[in-house]
DNA sequence: GCATAAGCGAGACGGTACGTCTCGTCTTAAG
DNA sequence: CTTAAGACGAGACGTACCGTCTCGCTTATGC
């Protein structure tokens, strides 16, 4: 995947291509699924050949999980950092929020339920997710966190990956095994339970 | 899936066929993975025609489905409750670690994260799945959570679905994304935050 | 078929059922061809369980012979004797042509060519074929070429089963690979070239 | 099949292959009967993909007519004229005698039943079967007639198809029917009687 | 008159083959 | 040396039938 071994010379590999073929698999893994998404397929739509999407690519996962990273990353800039206000709760309810509209556009839907279902099965492909997409979006949050800690809003002891998992799983889960709704409200109720916790404090004696 | 149609003659449904077919599936899964899985190899190890897998199954998702579900309600009888000592924490840390060690178990692993892969990409698979697994389970969880609340040791104002999401998807997570160690000591601090939040509460003026 | 093994008790044959199944076979073999012809097409139409249709007849072939039979001998009480008005020539022609007309209704000609084809396959049914079908028919054209032996119109000295060949063979073939028109005035070119030969009598020196 | 479409790139078809295929096809024809073959066992006894046979070929009439066909015209270059010494008698004989030779060759009578069983059935198969075998032979036994005729040996009168058909249906009837013995005597007497007639010459008064 | 032995419909079952689809590799011609 | 095109061996897909095997009736003897 996008890697670009050093040739000396020869035809150097085409940009237009690889966007091409990236494009196409987005596409074509929104509308038919990732069971749907062919290699075949995929090439004869971006009207390529197969050899060219083998030899850049080891198998579907990592077409799949380059084509969803092509999108993220290339289209909006991305943020680089989470917002900071001050206002910890209210910071992160704006995240999750924005990601409850995500997931629930449909052909991000659909494109990152292919990624999602290949992650589970796939180690190297999860290894990979982990290292370009999923640990840089936890460095970010776990900045917004560090910063939280020093404004000493949030408790230091804290394994922030913990915190991590905590105020984000909630949502991550219900999208993909559909065990609820899956609205603002809810994301706002997840940061507020994890931030301030289930249980009733022990009552005033 | 285990459908009785009122049928007036002919032969009936074999059930040594279809524990023959349930176990075989799920050592397959278990041994190749969701993807390695195909009908024609559970039947042919099974030792039974491809049709009586059809007639029965839709396809690999509902079969892979039933499978564990036979495993996993048939094997233990499966505890009908969750442990309620009148110590909420200890009683969910207990469920989490639980879970972990199951998690963790290769077989259970591969054959899991079959299930879940093709839940996530099959709305239809992912609705049984609710029906038949998550949905009691959750019930369960959501029993012990009502006793705390009525023990005053819970937020009565709480979405006892939320309250579950909270406790048990960060580990969820972390197994199907291997986004990180997967320890008892992580499901502790889990349950730990989850119940007593992550925020410090508002300092002394 | 048709066999009926000394049985001291219990139900008897239907022959009811035995007549639905041989029409329903005629009809499906004439409607799909042979090939498209199957035993659970003939007893889901017929609605008749497959295990009658095996219980009495051997397989397809001996199903449609049947079939066939049923049809041709049952219908018209079939002539038992061939015309036989002195005129050798016009008699032939005239058997010829209502051949002709046969095989060229559309259903017949279906049901024919499957079982032609099954015959010529199949050692067994062809011994049948000649047994119950071919067989009659030929003796009664030998029975009318032996009178015009006896009237003189022919030569004593033909081998009668080479004379039938002679005769109804080139419109059969005709019919079967379909190598040409096949139309009266062909038979009766047949006829007649049968009768008096293609070659000139050696000319007077 | 022998399809050349005008293709502008890509790999070409593998002439070693498609002999490869052809020879299996008439070996299993010939050892297991038209319904016998199939198309996955001439594939794995061929050592090919199904997907070739089927790229090239329609289906399995059509690979047993090509294959039949590279068997005939292939193997010993096919006089390309029948016998012409002036005797027109003694040289149909010799060929009619050398057809039931062949007939009686256990691998070819197989194979060649196949070929025929299957184009009784398929109008589209028989109509190729003209066009490729029975068409070319036709046209040598008619050459050799039409010399006959303007030797002033046959009638010039008739129409060649039929006396064609005349000639060789009976021969090939018997053989496909089954309906009597196949021998050289047979063949010489049809021959014979076809071209004297079978009829007494009207007695002089 | 009633036991008893088929006949019969329905349909599950272990199989085989179908014809299609995709896989990942390989070959060819064009650029 | 890359590319698009596409042939190739391999093998799974889901469907259709095969012929056999229960099932639970129904229906005629023949004791």
């Amino acid at each position: 995947m996008t890697t670009a071994p050093t040739r000396s010379t020869g035809r150097r590999r085409n940009p237009t291509t690889r966007a091409a073929i990236l494009a196409t698999a987005f596409d074509v893994v929104a509308e038919l699924g990732y069971a749907g998404l062919t290699i075949e397929k995929v090439a004869a739509r971006a009207g390529v050949g197969k050899q060219t999407i083998y030899r850049w690519w080891p198998g579907k996962g990592a077409l799949v999980l380059d084509a969803v990273l092509e999108r993220t990353t290339g289209a909006g800039a991305e943020a680089a950092e989470l917002p900071d206000t001050g206002d910890l709760e209210a910071d992160l309810a704006d995240v999750l929020v924005a990601t409850v509209r995500e997931l629930t556009d449909p052909a991000f839907d659909r494109a990152l339920r292919g990624l999602t279902a290949a992650i589970v099965e796939d180690a190297e492909l999860a290894r990979l997710y982990q290292e370009r997409l999923d640990g840089p979006m936890r460095e970010l949050k776990k900045r917004r966190l560090r910063s939280a800690q020093e404004a000493g809003q949030l408790d230091p002891g804290v394994d922030l990956d913990v915190a991590v998992d905590l105020i984000f799983a909630p949502v991550a889960q219900r999208w993909s095994e559909r065990s609820g709704p899956l609205t603002p409200e809810v994301a706002r109720a997840v940061v507020r339970h994890a931030l301030r916790g289930l249980a009733l404090p022990d009552p005033p004696r």
